[in-house]
DNA sequence: TAGGCTATAGTTAGTTC
DNA sequence: CGAACTAACTATAGCCT
């Protein structure tokens, strides 16, 4: 969007499309940062990236935050499994989003 | 950022910090739905508003993601849960984002 | 308080190293 | 590949209604 402009649309070219993806982020958590210190909000992002790499976790200030947010979600999982029952083609990704859970576990304990 | 330079530092005044966090809650959002169509990131965001107000969701294109994630999450639950025992100061607001998490569930369900 | 405007601070696509 | 540069585009602070 500088030299050019905006097409707003899926780059097709794989290394253009993950450098775009790496510049934009940065700018997307830098943006929510100063969010968090201009306005006192506490929030978290998380994104999967495109490639296989695992996604992409801001914490905010307060980790404890992210934390609690996960403890609270627990009341859902009964009706997120009946759901996934019926969403088929979800299943097809759980093994890799599995893995993907359990090394952002480990990144979080080492925050502590 | 604009008329004047950036100070980024929390801003004192309750309204004005009030319109600067709808603001800029909007770009951020804005941003994240430009980096899902340039690079196919399936993403989602939660912001805890300043206020009592319930927490800012946004879904990513498909909020099929959004349920996989939390599945996903499951796992972690011993461990939470483990932690949450020492985390003691966190009890207090236990019972606000709860009432929080349960509107959440309402929209999420809207949204199918 | 919530929109609309606009000059300017801030972000970034293309490029070079 | 990644880091740095910069032109050119976007986001937004301060106003105004």
């Amino acid at each position: 969007m500088t030299r050019n402009k905006a097409k707003l649309a899926w780059i097709t070219n794989d290394s253009d499309r993950k450098t775009n993806f790496k510049k934009r982020k940065e700018g997307l958590l830098k943006k929510l940062s100063e969010l968090g210190i201009l306005c006192d909000v506490s929030g978290f992002a998380i994104i999967y990236g495109p490639d296989d790499k695992e996604p992409i976790v801001w914490p905010s200030n307060p980790i404890a935050e992210e934390l609690l947010g996960r403890f609270q979600r627990i009341p859902e999982i009964d009706w997120c499994m009946k759901m996934m029952n019926q969403e088929t083609y979800l299943k097809d990704r759980l093994a890799k989003l599995k893995e993907q859970l359990t090394k952002l576990i480990e990144r979080t304990k080492r925050w502590r």
